[in-house]
DNA sequence: CGAACAATGTGCACAGATTCACAAGCTGAC
DNA sequence: GTCAGCTTGTGAATCTGTGCACATTGTTCG
């Protein structure tokens, strides 16, 4: 489920608070999600939860971390050095949750060795070689669309089996590989889906929230 | 649908190329859904495709962007100023999308009057000011995790109504807020997932993947 | 020890999304 | 003008995911 990295983010949080133990209901609360969904996505781990108490923290987010094979770390590959791939580069948070960044391409000569993040940028070319010496397995590109389905014939040349996208485009790739698209423009014109349909909810006076009569949160 | 911006996308290519008209199986492939589907969610917009032959390409994505509101801007404003923040005040890719960049704000008084992609950076009092002058009802929150709670609320008393959250953490806003979460680190520990069940699949051997068999999406 | 209590795990019904299959409709060629 | 060939639009079957409700089981307190 795709879930589980939620939970798991939650939970972690809670493990660092010193709460020991979590009730379903309490954990659907902080994810907002039904409390019955909770324990039928825990209940899919073979998850040991007590009952009358709950789960135990410690011992959910190691399932979980497990689950989502997080027990070691996965070096990752960048593609594209611009404006995105530096800030991912330099974004300290991906370590933290077990994602070192194994190395940093630029198919730019001017890019190639300028440090990002504490990472040397490489040449397009060594990407093979990054791969197999650091054997990575998950892909990220961040090049522009018109060089995004170069960059992932190469990536999975190279032996990558997962990539993550952020070029506007759909990529073709190999079956058996593993695909996912962030699109930072579809996310907004979603939100102007609604902001549409807000205006156009008869009256169209825009701005007039009902505010604080429970805080929720519309998915 | 969420699908719709995905389509629009494809679309908008494909009237650059030059196509006229495109099939809903044509438009399925490149989506990388079934072809029903693509004619249950047109058929949804009360659209009009020509039996026999197809829709008309231009004809759609003015429809598309009609349901979605884009025939007109929505301006977005930027909450931190940070690596991720300038990233996204220093991408072109919004503009052009119809999302221009009201304007970039942050606590952090060294980064106030910095310049950031074109727009100089703002302090964080200001926020009511720009959302109210420029008439913003989407806010993009690119803080530390520990203020994006904060930042939230700031967005919704300035009067914003949709939320994009990068902040790896449930943020809590009144009803009739959207709200909607990016989250990489999730990606990245989705992409593990399948990479965990890839390796402890029969065999465990890792990177030896069917090549070439047929070029599909795994979603 | 036993009873009240609390919270899990799951059967079941329901709602929505997905896919199949096919009738209806348009186009173009002969 | 008619017919063959495509392609849409949609009814119906199916599948997936969601949420309720409750029996089950462990805990705590008298
Ligand atoms: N910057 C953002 O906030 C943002 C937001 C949403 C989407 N995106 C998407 O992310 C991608 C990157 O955006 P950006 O702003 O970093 O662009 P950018 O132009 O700043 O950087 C692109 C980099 O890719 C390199 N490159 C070009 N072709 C390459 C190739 N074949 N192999 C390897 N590297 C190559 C370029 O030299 C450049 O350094 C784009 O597709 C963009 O649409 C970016
Ligand atoms: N950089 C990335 O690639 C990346 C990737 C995934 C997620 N994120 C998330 O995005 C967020 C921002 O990441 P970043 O790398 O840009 O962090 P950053 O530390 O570089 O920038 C954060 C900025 O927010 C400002 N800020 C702090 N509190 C504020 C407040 N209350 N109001 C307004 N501004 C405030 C800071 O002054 C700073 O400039 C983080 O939550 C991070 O987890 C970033």
């Amino acid at each position: 489920m795709a879930r589980l990295p939620v939970y798991l983010q939650i939970l972690a949080d809670q493990a660092a608070a010193g709460v020991a133990n979590i009730s379903s209901e309490g954990l659907a609360e902080l994810a907002g999600v039904n409390a019955a969904k909770v324990r039928k996505d825990l209940s899919y781990l073979g998850s040991y939860g007590t009952r009358g108490v709950g789960y135990e923290v410690d011992y959910l987010v190691y399932q979980i971390r497990r689950e989502l094979g997080l027990d070691h770390d996965w070096p990752v590959v960048i593609v594209g050095a611009g404006n995105l791939g530096q800030a991912l580069a330099g974004y300290g948070g991906f370590t933290d949750r077990g994602f070192p960044v194994a190395g940093i391409v630029d198919i730019d000569h001017d890019k190639v060795d300028t440090l990002v993040g504490g990472a040397r940028v490489r040449p397009l070319d060594e990407l093979p070689q990054i791969v197999a010496a650091k054997n990575v397995s998950i892909g990220v590109i961040a090049t522009p669309p018109a060089a995004a389905q170069d960059a992932a014939d190469r990536l999975v040349k190279a032996g990558v089996t997962s990539i993550l996208n952020f070029a506007p485009v759909v990529l073709s790739v190999p079956v058996g590989i593993t695909i996912r698209k962030v699109d930072l423009a579809v996310e907004l014109q979603i939100l102007s889906y609604h902001e549409q349909r807000r205006a156009s909810a008869q009256g169209g006076q825009l701005h007039a929230v009902p505010n604080e009569p429970g805080r929720g949160v519309t998915a």
